[in-house]
DNA sequence: CTGAAAGCGCTTACAG
DNA sequence: CTGAAAGCGCTTACAG
């Protein structure tokens, strides 16, 4: 098998320099009519593509965003993935995924090591440092960290949350359960306070069960939720898998959701409507989330291409989360010898 | 915000040459410890980081491996991604992804562009013109194509086929039925040649539903089956979501899983287990089918830097998939009048 | 053990 | 409109 063509034989082929080869490619129109037809022809008979990487270092540019998640195989970031890589092969760029808990110094050189234009982070728990460290234009999208400089592209989880609570009061219920986040993240954090803040203004009673965004979480909360003396009439959960657990536990328990307990996910993951009972979520709109942020970093890295200057200060952007209600949410069970 | 340093600042700190720094840090025990210890002092006071895209020109290689995948957003990806990333990170590869649906063109460069080392192909849909033009070790994982001159990687989907239908049986089922996956696709054409293989083996009458590997194919097939004059007892399903979608829709039309049907799928994605009932199926072992490719493309990289030949002839590897019996699956209910 | 020089495959001022 | 030359930031024979 042949070695594969370079510029040089393009050019000798068609007997011009290798300058003029480069601009019949990228500049048609700067190259006279024949001679680009000439170049053309050679390109052609040689079969030759272009090199990208040498181009790319010659520009001094990756042409790739790097992606940047805690967890690849969370379905939760799949169709931000796609939505992301649509957009960036759109434009030319390549898109990278790395996890993020590959170990600080290995973080370290993705901003430095000239193989990523901008970065896409979707990880709000690494370390300062490490990240204002980058040289690369930085868009925090779904978690984020106040200490990092750079724009956050996400819904209003304190707000998200609220939408949940109100369905459950306007349902009837007056003693809700919240099965959080892992204490550490933001996500859960943000939920967990809209949560509480929620039930206060509605005048519910309110308890939190510490969990976090896994099936097995939400399967230990409704363990815990069984055993209690009085349960409350309904539960949110802080992401969908947590709800999903939750209620797959609890029937088999015994229980029937949502006759004796309401359950609210978040995220309106794609099973989300096809489980029995079909889920009552909060959804993110996920690929809008993946589009928004390739936007945002394409328009960073092309400004900073461009010589503009702060291109990297550009603000926060919020995105719209909505409530979806299905079966797992109903009226509360009137107790025995309660008020009407 | 100072520009990042280069070999060559490092360099003149040091008062060595850029080749000097060059091998002291790629191979230190090459150069004098006194010129080391100087050329780390300068390295740290610089904080100099190599530029992985220069480094990698000059070698010729991209360090780098490229996954394509028709559905970016598929939750069975997730785990084999990460699964991929996490092997390649291993050897200081970095991993690309791009849906491979983009285009002939642009899936045309990809294999001559210079940014990608090696291919993990998940698409058996590719015109093979386009596949063997590519001049990159490439791997086939789960889906193939006999057309593909590369080697494959992935479960016996006939075998795997013939593990549900062995258990139906087992459990009874005398009459079944396969929604099969999409026509043109090799995963589903094996499936079904093995589940009416199986089926003949064992006597039992079977019938096949054309469908997909969606939530909806799945539903579609269940109005099927709930409309026909003699319903099986038992169906197989060309993929867990389908399995999914078929239960989800039978029981809001009033029948019960498994008393009324038992449901087979295939996949063991995360919620098989937490769906109710919980779901009987074939598990394909995908962060292990992950590893495996990563380690195979990685040979065949390495192979080729370091040379060696035919290291793109290594043979098909099978994988072993595994029968999970859960709660989806059950004896059929005696038909009245029938015989003991 | 170390340096000067060439080169990976491109692009782009600078001249003409 | 076109070419010769420099250079992106490294590595690596080749000498010494």
């Amino acid at each position: 098998m042949r070695a594969r063509a370079r510029i040089k034989d393009v050019a000798s082929l068609a007997g011009v320099s290798t300058a003029t080869v480069s601009r019949a490619l990228s500049s048609p129109d700067t190259v006279g009519p024949a001679t680009r037809e000439k170049v053309m022809e050679a390109v052609k008979a040689t079969g030759y593509r272009i090199n990208a990487a040498a181009r790319d270092l010659r520009q001094r540019r990756a042409r790739s965003i790097l992606i940047l998640a805690p967890d690849l195989s969370n379905t939760f970031f799949g169709k931000i993935f796609a939505a992301i890589q649509e957009e960036a092969s759109d434009v030319g760029l390549t898109v990278q995924i790395s996890d993020s808990r590959i170990g600080r110094d290995r973080l370290l050189s993705l901003g430095y090591d000239g193989r990523a234009d901008g970065i896409v982070l979707l990880d709000g728990g690494i370390d300062p440092e490490v990240v204002n460290g980058w040289k690369l234009p930085l868009v925090q999208l779904s978690e984020w960290n106040d200490e990092y400089r750079a724009p956050r592209l996400g819904i209003d989880n304190r707000a998200a949350a609220r939408l949940a609570v109100d369905h459950l009061a306007d349902l009837g219920h007056r003693d809700i359960l919240h099965v959080s986040g892992p204490g550490e993240n933001v996500l859960g954090v943000e939920r967990q306070e809209g949560f509480l803040m929620a039930a206060a203004d509605r005048g519910m009673t309110a308890t939190v069960f510490p969990g976090a965004f896994t099936l097995e979480a939400g399967a230990q909360a409704a363990r815990h939720w069984a055993a209690l003396a009085t349960r409350p009439t309904a539960v949110f959960c802080a992401s969908d898998e947590c709800a999903l657990g939750f209620i797959s536990e609890c029937v088999h328990a015994g229980f029937d959701v949502p006759s004796d307990v309401s359950v609210v996910g978040f995220d309106d993951i794609d099973f989300a409507d096809r489980f029995l009972p079909a889920l009552t979520t909060i959804r993110q709109p996920r690929a809008d989330m993946g589009r928004a942020a390739a936007a945002r970093i394409i328009q960073m890295v092309e400004g900073r291409a461009a010589g503009s200057d702060n291109v990297d200060a550009l603000p926060t952007e919020r995105l719209e989360p909505a409530l979806i209600i299905r079966s797992s949410t109903g009226t509360p069970k009137r107790k025995p010898g309660a008020p009407a």
